[in-house]
DNA sequence: CAGTTATTTCCACTACGATCGAAGTATGCC
DNA sequence: GGCATACTTCGATCGTAGTGGAAATAACTG
């Protein structure tokens, strides 16, 4: 096994401010090097150092804007590595009512690198795939891809979003991601980010100032009821949780 | 952001020597601690406290035979996020013909967790597809499981396996499981994993001794033509590769 | 230009953890 | 029982990596 690499990544994510860092970066956003060490509560000389190695390390990618660099994951696979340890992880205790709320809203929606996750995001794609918008490929060669059908192309298109354009992409057009909360699994890829950026645009969500939940504006509730079908605050049973 | 544990099973595997004897156990093997030692180049004194800890912090069971004590892998999650990490750490050069012809054996056929991977597991499972004895489930609800159809359970249990015993276990029926070599999927969950080990107690696929890497057996190249089509020796055009 | 802010580099200090020798416990074998 | 084997616990050593203070660099601001 020639793997060099394996046990330096490893312990590249296992220290302790890195992970909170990188933990913050999950949902894709980039941040400056100044807010991870605030949010990671390190000093900014620690923070440069390990934000250095990160991207030594290949897990961030590094942008300049003037004085401000800002970091983010190089890639979804950067993101999917970090969601094979979250499962393997058990959810620390609550302790407090502030925690508590915290999880909940995170389990309703959140963003999971670049794309919605949480029920909101796991019934939307329940919801395409049942309206004969979005199948599984069946042919071998495509396994764990997801495509949209000529339907399902022309009502997304109506709702905005340049379906040829996300085509040329390099990255994978539709694919699921497994939900480490739900256990179910949301749209990813290059179609799943460019919806959730425009339920974004269109104020049906807004992000959390302060942590990977989004909140579900009341527009966006109407909306995705109206659009696509979902209620997310009823259980598959209907009920209301 | 709670996940106290993140960062601390993160760790855990970045350790060499660890990383080592996980890497080992990645075929979903137990071995004894001695042997572990051996293979990860430390002292039974040291491998010894390394295990104590990937127990304490669940990613290996242990089992005790006499005075033997066989540590395995705790669970597919543990393979998944293992895989993740191998995703994101490039391949190390290649230093010597002993590893290019490794690397090699390893990308035809080798053991992912306790299902056959590489070039012969993909092209078992799209066969299997292609046949329609296996398909992708299409309800929203089973995402990322696959199914056997009618002919497919005949085709099976003719060739061995007690479907019904399979679907009573707790794991994942057939699920979807990501090659990171090929790119593709195979087929894993409880399926997957009783194909496997009908597939050497056939004699068609031997154990490597020293590594994942298995050998496809003379007889297991006609056998596994004629029960299910596949010819692994060519590449997806026909071309002998 | 000076002054402020964002970030990095340099540099000790410190602490934690990997390592192995030596000794201890448990199992198996004759 | 006696002896070898498999493994663990204890204890001491040693290196390495995280940490923040001080100072340098670089960009924006007026």
């Amino acid at each position: 096994m020639t793997h060099t690499g394996f046990a330096q990544t490893a312990s590249l994510i296992g220290d302790p401010s890195r992970a909170a860092m990188l933990l913050q970066l999950m949902d894709g956003r980039a941040l400056p090097a100044g807010e991870l060490a605030r949010r990671a509560r390190i000093s900014p000389q620690t923070a440069s150092a390990h934000l250095g190695k990160l991207v030594a390390g290949g897990l961030l990618a590094l942008e300049t804007h003037g004085r401000h660099r800002y970091y983010r994951l190089r890639g979804p696979e950067v993101a999917q590595a970090l969601e094979g340890l979250l499962i393997l992880s058990p959810p620390g205790p609550v302790r407090s009512l502030r925690e508590s709320e915290e999880r909940k809203a995170l389990r309703f929606a959140r963003t999971c690198y670049d794309h919605l996750a949480g029920r909101v995001g796991v019934r939307l794609a329940e919801q395409l795939t049942h309206r004969g918008w979005l199948t599984r490929l069946d042919a071998p060669s495509a396994a764990g891809k997801w495509e949209l059908t000529p339907a399902g192309e022309e009502a997304l298109a109506a709702f905005g979003l340049d379906i040829p354009a996300l085509r040329r992409s390099r990255r994978s057009f539709a694919r699921p991601c497994l939900d480490w909360m739900e256990r179910r699994h949301h749209l990813a890829g290059a179609l799943g980010a460019a919806l959730t950026a425009r339920l974004f645009e269109l104020g049906w969500l807004r992000r959390h100032p302060s942590s990977r939940a989004v909140i579900l504006t009341e527009a966006g509730r109407t909306g995705l009821h109206d659009a696509f079908g979902v209620s997310p605050d009823t259980d598959e049973n209907g009920r209301e949780s």
